[in-house]
DNA sequence: CATTATAATATGTCCGAGTAATCAGGAGAT
DNA sequence: ATCTCCTGATTACTCGGACATATTATAATG
């Protein structure tokens, strides 16, 4: 009873449903497609997610890229797995929020305002305390580093890529020369979600004031070796960046 | 007895390779075995680890079992997998160093002393700013349940596993009162990671010196609502488990 | 020598079968 | 009637093999 095996066509016959070529990998673009959806609220917390055979099929997609994409949801821990009871999302609580994809995927769609001011008020806490620590340790080499940088902001401004760029290339200097793995990974995460957010919103107007001279601040007090004055003037950078977001997600 | 199906038993061999019962699942065995591995340092950033089928042939595992873990570390920042050039560990600064699993990992084996003091400086920026939201923002509730793990701790002592909890969760109920879930995420991992550490070093001798009295006082200054004085005590608790931390490495 | 075609290789995707764990419900004992 | 244990059903988990795709290295070509 096990004879008939010549069937030569397994998909690809006519219909071209396959969302292949997305960009990414496959798993990639399912973990995205998911991770967004349950980061905006379209899966809430506990509602358990159709069976595999299922869910796979709904996407067009074989059980084991499917089965690869959960595994990287259940590595940061948003959804959970069982098995008799299934797939299901896990209360917020035990999301990774610092990841940076989980980050991408609250930015991706129109994110939540309370979050928002919530990792601010991190930023705020956490990047004064790194433009301290980097007041206290920085060397020639970073100095040199962040002049460059500051003089591309001078030239390009904010509103190229270029000059957004400058200001990344800033900000990292400052992390370096903290000398802290840890701090830069969480700042370079946050920040990255957070400016990614803001030139998305901001990338047809102009911004609301003239940045330079509050980069220029922080680069003195760092240069100068004066912790409390470059610990301040971050925060007044920190502080003037929440309310352009905020004024620019009034919209 | 109903005893025909044939005990195939995929992986006991007769050597003792079988990463099952480490716990979790067989994926997660072997994710939290090379995960461990790339922290610990036996495999370097930019080596580039055996084919998919060899290791896996090697780890006595299928290759999707091994496919779904590389996805967990791939997931986490820690390797990256290209078509031609094969799975390599990815540069330190990519790794998600504050993700729950690869702060376990990290402390799974020896941990790197520059580590712990990076994470003990995170933990000194972010947790006085938190006592300090705490203090603006608990309610009554809070409030009590504070009450409630203080007293846990000091009927029990922190030297046993209810006392532990019990300091968990006076953390932990810090954290809620901040109202701030990202700031929660954070140190929750970090704080996990480090108490679990400590606990494991110490678990033998008694603590250097009574804590109960400092927790009260971050109690007392949160309850106050007297900003200052919180952030200033928890200050002083970070402080002081650093120090505890520090000795218990100089062994 | 530079450029382009080709082949080799490792990861990516698909498929189908069987295993293990978990929960619901029923048979039997207390 | 209540509890325990067994049995069955459902679901994720693991396996093995096959094919597709992308990238690199190499050879062929002008």
């Amino acid at each position: 009873m096990v004879d008939d095996k010549a069937v030569s066509d397994p998909v690809s016959a006519g219909e071209t449903s396959k969302p292949r070529g997305t960009g990414r990998r496959l798993r990639g673009a399912i973990a995205h497609k998911i991770g967004t959806a349950i980061l905006s609220g379209h899966y809430a917390p506990g509602q358990t997610l159709s069976g595999e055979i299922a869910f796979a099929e709904e996407l067009d997609v074989s059980r084991s890229a499917y089965r690869e994409a959960m595994q990287v949801l259940t590595a940061k821990g948003l959804v959970e797995s069982r098995p008799k009871a299934g797939t299901r999302v896990l209360p917020r609580n035990r999301w990774n929020l610092l990841d940076p994809d989980v980050l991408a995927w609250a930015f991706a769609e129109e994110p939540d305002v309370e979050f928002v001011r919530n990792l601010f008020e991190l930023r705020a806490i956490v990047e004064p305390a790194a433009a301290m620590l980097a007041a206290q340790r920085r060397d020639r080499d970073d100095l040199k580093v962040m002049k460059t940088a500051l003089a591309a902001m001078r030239r390009h401004t904010l509103a190229t890529e270029l000059g957004r760029a400058a200001d990344r290339d800033f900000h990292s200097a400052i992390l370096n020369a903290t000398r802290n793995d840890a701090l830069m990974v969480l700042t370079a995460s946050i920040g990255a979600a957070v400016n990614w957010t803001t030139q998305y919103k901001h990338r047809a107007r102009a911004l609301p004031r003239n940045p330079i001279p509050d980069h220029a601040r922080v680069y003195d007090a760092i240069a100068a070796g004066d912790p409390v004055a470059a610990s301040e003037a971050m925060r007044v950078l920190v502080e003037l960046a929440l309310e352009d977001t905020q004024s620019s997600m009034m919209d």
